[in-house]
DNA sequence: CTGCATCCGATGCGATACTG
DNA sequence: CAGTATCGCATCGGATGCAG
């Protein structure tokens, strides 16, 4: 492929480019993933996320909640008990996530010790 | 699937996750995906993928280049002429990633629409 | 229990200027 | 051409304290 000499290469790689700079920003994010995963498994309430994830700050899960509640990955359901009772679930958007998240975990857990080597051998100089 | 009450969920998951969270932090970062996929169509030198990135900006180019050769991804080849030329090229391991990469993408292009009316509606109040 | 508000250090990233 | 050095702003993310 011969790029252009001036500019971007496309409109059209550019729009795909965008949505999905989109997505892995969302998904490259501390927390996302991993609690998509942790609700693909199962309906959670907040602490019991909190406790699950080992190490997430209150305000972190908060946000990262709203943030996937946002993009319509998650559900979040209001008991109004006492004391208030809070729901967290995969929407199907949410779930047809998993399925690439998979993808790149398999190839994540793959290739994991040859990227470190790699850093090792890079940073020794 | 049940949650330990304390803790986290086991050492096994957590391994995994580890890993995962690695890559996806090195592919979440705002340049890096798009730097591999040019870099995946065809050897690039340095101001060749800058024009191309269109609005990088020198130092983050320079930075997105060693964190992925660092990591294994790419090669950088000096021709010592003058003026000096550096070629980028993508190793077995960087061409390994397209395609985990090219499944995110077709999910982030297929649910593009659908995020972002989820988010116009969840801001609508 | 489920949050929000505040503070603060660490990091990401762009702009600019300079170098072999 | 292919970088390095420095700056400054924005965002990320943890710690802590308060509230319905």
């Amino acid at each position: 492929m011969k790029l252009p000499a001036q500019g971007k290469v496309s409109a059209r790689f550019d729009a795909e480019c965008a949505a999905t700079r989109e997505i892995l920003s969302r998904v490259g994010d501390k927390w996302s993933v991993l609690t998509v995963v942790l609700l693909g498994l199962e309906t959670h309430r907040f602490n019991e996320l909190k406790r699950a994830l080992g190490g997430i700050s209150q305000r972190m899960l908060t946000a990262t909640l709203r943030g996937l509640e946002r993009d319509g990955m998650v559900k979040r359901t209001v008991f109004p008990t006492n004391p208030p009772q809070v729901a967290y679930s995969l929407t199907p958007l949410g779930r047809s996530l998993l399925k690439p998240v998979a993808v790149l975990a398999t190839w994540a857990q793959g290739h994991r010790a040859q990227v470190m080597t790699s850093r090792k051998t890079y940073d020794a100089r």
